[in-house]
DNA sequence: GACTCATTTCCATACTTCTGGAAATATGGA
DNA sequence: TCCATATTTCCAGAAGTATGGAAATGAGTC
């Protein structure tokens, strides 16, 4: 990942509306949600989200398809996880203990079922 | 963490230059850099970096100690970690295959060594 | 085609952020 | 005290972002 595309990234979801849009879509999962839902349900008129979600769209964070008249938004779990990665790079430096945290992250997520033991 | 928390530190990210300092000072680990090596290894004049330092540090991404005539900054790994908890909060929806990718970054991050298996 | 619903595009205004020159402050050493 | 080094504060012009009204586009239904 290129600095210019986190930044992007990072700048879409660096205003309220658009960071609450996201894990909105986050929480929603790999269906969506239609565009006008997103409107009604964050209390801003359609124009306005139109232009968030394209800020969101362009940043690569979310996906849009049509559905009949409907407008279906989704995040990009792998866009998510390569901006998160490329925040955290060599994070560690060899020493685990400093990003435990980052850790804990990833099994709050995901509770680890199929990890595998060293 | 709340949403304008979240919104400040992803702001304080969205940057390219504070991007890149964010990035050293996590390659740079718990004992920080100097603020005039950062301003020298990033060519960026001495009092530009300090307002990015500043910002960094009201989002509560990184921390200041003075250290003779320096300060040294160093990331806040928990305060890093906290953001990206929010950002990704509930992305399963209880199915891990969707948020695989995070899983992966934080192997790829601290190899697992101490994990707990189930 | 005529109508309705869903979403986007256009546009202008208000607001916020970025940047670096000059000057101020803080620390340590002679 | 005087000096050099390190960093910050003040300031202001340039650039970028946010917001929503009005109009336009696109899709389904009769």
């Amino acid at each position: 990942m290129k600095p210019a595309a986190a930044v992007q990234s990072l700048s879409a979801l660096a205003q309220e509306s658009r960071l609450a849009v996201f894990r909105l879509l986050v929480k929603a999962g790999p269906e969506g949600v239609a565009a006008g839902d997103i409107a009604r349900k964050l209390k801003t008129p359609a124009n306005t989200m139109s232009a968030q979600l394209l800020v969101l769209s362009n940043a690569g964070l979310v996906r849009a398809r049509r559905d009949g008249r409907s407008i279906l938004y989704s995040a990009d779990f792998e866009a998510m996880s390569r901006l998160l990665l490329f925040i955290t790079e060599d994070c560690c430096g060899g020493n685990a203990a400093i990003c435990a945290p980052l850790v804990s992250m990833a099994e709050t997520c995901c509770p680890p079922k199929k990890r595998r033991v060293s």
